[in-house]
DNA sequence: TTACACTTGACAATTAATGTCAAATATATT
DNA sequence: AATATATTTGACATTAATTGTCAAGTGTAA
């Protein structure tokens, strides 16, 4: 049950499906290979971005890879942090309180 | 059931409550009251050595108030985010994983 | 050994976070 | 109403993080 690819892997694996090159994708995104090599090795982050033209790219589910970045993002923030876990509840549960409230006055 | 308070809104409570200023508090932060005023207006974040002195300071729970601080910086990850709510919730999930494989080699 | 894809690390450019300061706005007191 | 004090606001400076380039290095295969 291998379920949790990062959002390098993800691209990486779908750049090489596809044939492309390093080359050829970071032209398009208009950006040096290495950048793009250092995000397929979770050494850079992208940028939303980034991600949203590489998902045209590859053909990708743009929400789905979106998402994945997303909680990267989420987790990075968390990392080195003892208490990260019950943060996460904490802001599940804020996030819960905000859209409840969000059509009032 | 008032149940969601922002740092921000703690911070200003247990201030007051204690009968401090801002010139006070900020002098022992070391910043100057308009940063401190707008820490506790949310138009500024805190960083968390400030959160943790803050802590000491109006004799607040550490833990707490460090959880209450990483939350808002997750939601301030995704505040503009359509998909913010499901990509929280593949961070907890992400985390689980991570946290499952933790004491593996 | 040449050619090609990718990787690495030093560094430059850009953007975001954090701070100061001085003037503006309450608010209360004489 | 004038003064005093606390807080707020906004323009700007400083610093730190992010994002990028470049050139040299590694690996692999023809």
């Amino acid at each position: 049950m291998k379920e949790n690819k990062t959002i390098g892997e993800i691209l990486r694996e779908n750049r090489e499906k596809k044939g492309l090159l390093l080359r050829h994708v970071s032209a398009k995104l208009d950006i040096d290979t290495a950048i793009l090599s250092k995000i397929e090795r979770s050494e850079r982050k992208a940028t939303k971005e980034q991600i949203l033209k590489l998902a045209e790219i590859l053909d990708l589910d743009k929400d789905n890879l979106l998402i994945q970045y997303l909680s990267e993002k989420i987790l990075y923030e968390i990392k080195d942090e003892a208490l990260g876990s019950k943060a996460l509840k904490v802001a599940e549960q804020k996030m819960k309180y905000i859209n409840k409230n969000k059509s009032r006055k």
